[in-house]
RNA sequence: GCGAGAGUGGCGGAACUGGUAGACGCACUAGACUUAGAAUCUAGCCCGCUCGUCGGAUGGGGGUUCGAGUCCCCCCUCUCGCACCA
């Protein structure tokens, strides 16, 4: 063993023997227990950054140790390998995007072998491989047999300059993220998938997924945003027909005094017309509907259109009014006003002098007054003023005039979600055709599933403007349809990268299968994920497809297991959101260019020095300070094993390799000589790392508090390997293990250097040994320092024997002459022994 | 505004079930080795003073308890998410 620690040759050794002796490849064993370890696939832009090597090296931690368990673990790494970006390079570099995508994973592969992460590379994938998208059409197709897929006109952000859509992600202050020039809207046919079919399952499964972390949970279940309420239909007075309102809060109806339209309201338009404000009425809804919604959110701006409804429970004549914060997009697109008991109304209210009426009043409080209040009453309460619904509690009422609303026909209870159909298309280029194709005669009909892959073509001319560049590549656009064999056109729009990501982690357990999407029984066998880790901006919308995509495709049959009825239905159990990368106050990134890159890591300090800081500096759900002296410190403590363990690597051959077990054994608590107390000391320490390390990584997964644990262990034995072999033979033996269980301990987190050293001391592959055990005999404690508190504070601190009894330590503790000053002879009012701990003595 | 999370030395962070606050690491200081430096090793390193097994200290204030970083109440600050969702 070379007496100077040189991470790249030790790096590069295994690295190779790695790849050649395929030691991560997996497959599938129903005699052995599976983990499935996968961590959120990357994008290949070009390069990892920091914030991959976290999330990787958090992976490789779990995948490692689990296999250590005796886990047959599943760890896949894949590319999520269209999108926007490539189709950029071509535009400014003139690249392909299919080459500049392939150049970066490329690049970027052997990025994470330098790593060292522990993936199957058999298993690699791209999203941009017809092998794999032709499946997400087949999907498509189902989905739209099953009307899970359709297509309808929706309301798009488009950029005028550059002639597309852009995502919502893609609007920055309501400007274009790339031209910068201001985002209009448009209408645009497009293809939508029926997530809120599984509105329901979604938001239930939120409740049974006790594995990922709250803050996600919360977001999902307001991503959804179901809302139990009641439709209720307000007469038009003065002529035929009716407004329908939402409501969550149909006890307060009686309150109602006005009622609000959204400006893109049908009903606007009809009910100003012919009266004195239908101008002021067209200038109001042109100027609103010209506004962004950022826009529309900061006015509160309402209009009177000149027509009136009838509360239909009172018949009181209620003004209409469109305003700006009603949302067409949202229940029914007009809310009834309620000034006294909705915060929103009752400032609208006082603003345009609308009359206000209490309806429900709180218990044991003031008597509320219209005239003198200051904020809507939004709690519970009893009605009043509610005709014959007066004195119910508030919840009762709600059901009582629904029911009430049912029964005069002019109302029923609904349930509303904010959740909002998937739209799918993307007027994009570089992304998975959709399988569809429109012909004059029999309209639009699905690809045959035969036809099956709609291969993206790759001679393009990618300009950036004018549209989607395959609408005018006419060898793609034009076809024959499937059905009158007429000519038809291609549908021309491409999916959102977001499907792709849908059901990669499915694709996984079978990815080189050209007959079929996936092997059930591999399915079957290795889902769902056990331990799923990435950044908590796929919070909602990945993590959220993914759950839907795995509902709906065991719904259409793909997934369901063989001779099984346990159904597919979460995909993920546990779910790590790891924190952000900070530099300088900032999140890493590159257009704050304050980038470490973790090539430049690799080269200077090694990759286990690198995995070893990003694991070291903060638990992994927390931001993570990045920190220049951080990694140079954990390239000190890997420097330092390493000379550690080869001064004393001689007698540890000798002591290890020969009989370290017989002599371990040897050390046990009975030993006696020279060395045995020490002995003795150092296998607890041994040991309590163990449990400690163990607990860290598998439930805790605090990895930061696991290495500080196994720092602790080497500060505790680095002085004896200072000299030669301890005489003692107990002693010896204690420290040959200290050190064999230091490197079994540190190989999930630093691999390289691990091997090396362990196979250094004559402990042969590591790859092969058990994650080890805690021997309870050592753990046993021979004395403990107890604390005396005296009214609280510490006063005395001695020693015992573990077994020492509650009497006898309170004796003790009472005999000590600190503990005696400060009682100073007052009256002992009360005492404690919590046993092995401390004691307590009031006065 | 609503929801979630966080506030502990010069810094990153420990303290898991209420029981010795500051583990581990970084930075810093002194010493050893060296012609010198780097590296390494040893020691010190929350604040204060009358230098003691002293007093104070976990954003601020109150409470429960023999005992509170940890539990309860009020307030402040920061981060993230949602943001007129009827």
């Amino acid at each position: 063993m070379e007496p100077r620690y040189d991470p790249r040759t030790v790096e590069e050794r295994w690295q190779a023997r790695w790849a050649e002796r395929r030691v991560h490849a997996a497959s599938a064993d129903p005699s052995r227990r599976k983990f499935y370890c996968l961590e959120m696939f990357p994008y290949p832009s070009g390069r990892i950054h920091m914030g991959h090597v976290r999330n990787y090296t958090i992976g490789d931690v779990v995948a490692r140790q689990r296999r250590m368990r005796g886990f047959n673990v599943l760890h896949p790494i894949g590319w999520d390998a269209f999108g926007l970006p490539a189709e950029n390079a071509a535009i400014e570099r003139g690249i392909h995007p299919a080459v500049w995508t392939r150049d970066n994973i490329e690049y970027m592969r052997g990025q994470l072998r330098r790593m060292g992460f522990s993936y199957d590379w058999s298993r690699e994938l791209a999203t941009c491989h017809p092998r794999y998208y032709r499946w997400e059409q087949e999907f498509f197709l189902a989905m739209l047999d099953r009307g899970l897929a359709y297509r309808r006109t929706s309301v798009v952000n488009w950029c005028a300059r550059c002639q597309t859509v852009l995502a919502n992600e893609q609007v920055e202050d309501g400007r274009c993220w790339r031209c910068e020039s201001v985002v209009g809207k448009r209408e645009l046919e497009q293809w939508f998938l029926r997530i809120t079919a599984y509105a329901d399952e979604l938001l239930a499964g939120c409740d049974t997924l006790v594995g990922w972390p709250e803050k996600v949970l919360t977001m999902q279940r307001n991503w959804i945003g179901k809302s139990v309420g009641t439709d209720l239909t307000f007469p038009l007075a003065d002529r035929e027909g009716g407004v329908t309102v939402f409501t969550t809060r149909p006890d307060t109806v009686f309150g109602a005094t006005f009622v609000s339209v959204a400006v893109e309201h049908p009903l606007v338009a009809v009910l100003s017309a012919g009266t004195p404000e239908e101008g002021a009425v067209a200038e109001f809804v042109r100027r609103v509907r010209a506004q962004s919604s950022t826009e529309r959110a900061e006015g509160k701006d309402g209009i009177f259109v000149g027509s009136y409804c009838r509360n239909p429970f009172t018949g009181a004549r209620l003004p209409i009014y469109a305003a700006s914060f009603v949302l067409m997009g949202y229940g029914a697109g007009a809310v009834m006003a309620v000034p006294c008991h909705d915060q929103r109304d009752f400032e609208f209210a006082r603003a345009h002098a609308v009359p206000m009426r209490v309806v429900v009043q709180p218990e044991d409080t003031p008597l509320l007054d219209p005239g003198r209040m200051e904020a809507a009453y939004v709690g519970p309460g009893r009605l009043v003023g509610s005709g014959q619904f007066d004195g119910l509690p508030s919840e009762e009422a709600k059901q009582r005039i629904t029911a009430a609303a049912e029964a005069g026909g002019f109302g029923k209870a609904t349930t509303q979600y904010r959740l909002r159909d998937w739209g799918v298309s993307r007027q994009r280029y570089w992304g998975a055709p959709i399988p569809v194709v429109y012909c004059d005669r029999c309209g639009v009909v699905a690809v045959c599933r035969s036809d099956l892959p709609i291969v993206l073509p790759t001679d393009v001319e990618l300009s950036g403007t004018g549209g989607s560049p395959l609408a005018k590549l006419e060898r793609f656009v034009r076809t024959t349809c499937p059905q009158c064999d007429g000519p038809a056109r291609r549908e021309t729009d491409t999916f959102d990268t977001f499907v792709e990501s849908s059901w990669y982690f499915l694709r996984y357990t079978s990815p080189n299968d050209d007959t079929r999407p996936f092997d059930r029984d591999a399915l079957a066998y290795w889902l769902p994920v056990d331990q799923y880790i990435g950044g908590v901006e796929h919070a909602v919308l990945h993590l959220l497809y993914a759950r839907f995509f795995t509902m709906a495709l065991r719904d259409l049959g793909y997934t369901g297991a063989p001779n099984s009825a346990a159904a597919l239905s979460e995909p993920f159990v546990n779910l790590l959101t790891q924190g952000m990368i900070i530099k300088d106050g900032a999140k890493m990134s590159k257009s704050k260019g304050n980038t470490v890159e973790p090539d430049y890591l690799i080269q200077r300090y090694g990759a286990d020095s690198a995995r070893l800081f990003s694991i070291f500096a903060a638990p992994p759900e927390r931001d993570l300070d990045w920190s220049d002296q951080g990694i140079e410190g954990a390239s000190r403590f890997l420097h330092r094993l390493w000379r550690i363990v080869a001064r004393g690597q001689r007698w540890l051959v000798d002591a290890y390799g020969a009989g370290a077990a017989a002599e371990v054994a040897g050390a046990n608590p009975t030993a006696t000589g020279d060395g045995a107390e020490e002995a003795r000391a150092l296998r607890r320490l041994t040991h309590r790392t163990i449990a400690r390390v163990t607990e860290d990584v598998e439930r805790r997964q605090h990895f930061n508090t696991a290495i500080a644990a196994v720092m602790e262990l080497v500060n505790g034995y680095a002085e004896l390997l200072q000299e030669m072999p301890p005489a003692d033979p107990a002693l010896r033996a204690a420290v040959a293990e200290a050190v064999a269980r230091t490197l079994v301990l540190l190989a999930p987190f630093v691999p390289h250097i691990a091997s090396e050293l362990w196979e250094g001391i004559g402990g042969g592959e590591l790859d092969a040994v058990p994650w080890p055990a805690v021997d309870e005999r050592a753990l046993a404690e021979d004395v403990v320092e107890m604390v005396v508190q005296v009214n609280g504070k510490v006063r005395a601190r001695f020693s015992v024997a573990p077994d020492t009894s509650e009497d006898a330590v309170l004796s003790q503790a009472l005999a000590d002459e600190r503990v005696q000053a400060q009682i100073s002879g007052k009256p002992i009012r009360k005492t404690l022994v919590v046993p092995g701990r401390l004691v307590s003595i009031v006065v």
